[in-house]
DNA sequence: CTGAAAGCGCTTACAG
DNA sequence: CTGAAAGCGCTTACAG
């Protein structure tokens, strides 16, 4: 299977031309001369020859043609968030476009994440899904490679990428919650032990994942305004974004008599439509019930919900990462209001 | 964000020590005096060093410290397959388990694919999803690097990782077709082009997609034994292994009168199940339906289908394309018997 | 249209 | 415990 590697100086030696001709023939075939081409071509095919080596052309040209996404999470994890997603198909786009590869880097707070990313061999990188204290984005913007953060946290040396969590969130809260007498909220995991439980009010600031904490805030917002008080507001938080394995939490929000529940993602606001199915509860006069993303499922379930293209934000990291300094605006968002709030 | 880059005989200069001794710091630390140990470090973390470069380090080493997946489609398809990732998550295990990258080449027939493999800076590679005649097959099996098939083609140079396909159709078949008069498939698709269709009997032999050949002859050699002509069979072939998208070419088989399907995969059966929901028709009285994978969802669908492990399959074929030389068996089978076929 | 030369940043087996 | 030297396989700006 593996045979003596063949090196552009064999195929040189053979044609009896420099390797630099060799080299242009690969590189830029119009400036060899078509008989030169041609013999190059045919030796190249003779010897097994299959064009330059990727790793030392990167070495050479000073750049890899790759781009690094690091996940905050298994691989598993990652692949069955629908809206993870969406987000990485986006990423994968522009990875066609422009003809580089995707390097998928994920970690799990262990000891050797660091050396994995710094170990890369990746033009640039995009972050998903991390926690404010993570030290891998301490190595990562240390390396001098254009890096995008998607969600948060915001540090010097990389670009964020998110919409206004926080913002949208009051606006969610305020159509959730209209009308209830229990609200609550069905919280996506605070940090990396995912650990699922009811809390009370739990501190927003405290959050270690942005996105998450960004979300609870906004809810909170809306408390204030709204002259309700957060210190007593139910949060449920699930150990996964998955709407069956949310189901035993949106039943805690149940137990505790909730009638309006911003979910923070539409699987766990389907959870939460799955488990009124089951009691029998009617949406929106017995529990109202909302989520982020508008996912394909969210119109056949009548869902309001935040709608925001996580694929066009994959797009957006992409180009960072590649290093395209366009000048970029903050992803938008828009609430989609259907038939589960009030 | 870009600083000049910094080099390890920067380091060394800067500490007084030559560079290799710079490089058994970060390679065999054991190896060196403490204190120069604590010098270089000092003196790297002044100068903003992180560490090897990559790429020279790869290009030195002679390998690259990662994994390449060909992904026969879109990457979104990929990720949006349950079965894909499931398979994509046992390749990642052994990918975090051994330390390397995971390398995604998605490809989609078009002329710069070849390039594209043939330029990832990867030790092996593993191919997701091809069909016989992919050109891909070619350079992949050319390189003089590992090389690990899922599903088929079995070309020389690569190893191959499947179930039986046919023999787990013809299994799976004879459960199905039990008791029926009107006997159909809901297929895989046959080819690139992905174009949904309904079908009578078509040839086997002449479907470029692997596993839908194999368990299309499979379902064929069942008929045979069962005196049905396979010729007379009806067979919808859809465009994506999607639940939602196949309801189209479910009802198909509907407006056929078929009362037993053999679907390729769980997501086609469900098709199946919701179509026969909408109909109020009772499974499997009016209708029988079989699937493959044993999705999670069959459980609580009550599907007949074929368990295979693809995330086991993942696995063995990340250690193929590390060149884990482990003599290897084929992976097994089995139906999951549910109530679903009579 | 083609070549000589330098160098991308590192690691290794060996000697001391 | 540390270093001199060779070399991994390629590309580039320049000269001819």
């Amino acid at each position: 299977m593996s045979s003596p590697r063949v090196t552009m100086a064999d195929v040189a030696r053979r044609c009896g031309v420099s390797p630099m001709t060799v080299s242009y023939c690969y590189n830029r075939p119009d400036r060899v001369a078509p008989e030169t081409l041609r013999r190059v071509r045919e030796v190249a095919a003779e010897l097994g020859y299959h064009g330059p080596d990727p790793t030392a052309r990167s070495l050479r040209r000073r750049h890899n043609g790759a781009l690094g996404v690091v996940l905050g999470e298994h691989l598993a994890y990652a692949f069955e968030d629908p809206q993870a997603r969406r987000f990485l198909a986006g990423v994968a786009e522009v990875c066609r476009e422009r003809g580089v590869g995707l390097n998928l880097i994920p970690t799990t707070g262990a000891e050797q994440d660091g050396e994995r990313v710094r170990s890369a061999a990746v033009d640039g990188y995009i972050v998903w899904t991390t926690v404010d204290t993570d030290p891998v984005l301490e190595v990562v913007t240390g390396l001098g490679k254009p890096v995008a953060i998607h969600g948060g946290p915001a540090v010097p040396g990389a670009e964020l990428v998110t919409i206004d969590n926080r913002a949208s969130a009051r606006d969610l809260a305020a159509r959730t919650f209209a009308g209830a007498r229990r609200p609550a909220v069905l919280s996506l995991p605070f940090d990396r032990d995912r650990e699922p439980r009811l809390e009370t009010g739990p501190v927003a600031e405290a959050v270690p994942f942005p996105v998450t904490r960004e979300r609870l805030l906004g809810v909170y917002d809306h408390c204030r305004e709204a002259g309700l008080d957060p210190r007593g507001l139910p949060v449920a938080v699930v150990a996964r974004n998955d709407r069956y394995e949310a189901e035993a939490m949106a039943d805690a929000l149940f137990d505790v008599r909730a009638d309006a529940v911003v979910a923070m993602s539409d699987q766990l606001a389907f959870a939460v439509l799955d488990a009124a199915r089951r009691r029998g509860l009617s949406v929106p006069a017995d529990i109202a019930v909302a989520g982020w993303d508008d996912d394909p499922d969210a119109g056949r379930e009548g869902l309001t919900t935040i709608a925001q293209s996580l694929f066009d934000q994959g797009r957006a990291c992409a180009l960072i990462a590649l290093g395209d300094g366009a000048p970029r605006r903050e992803p938008g968002w828009a609430a989609t209001v259907r038939a589960s709030t009030r």
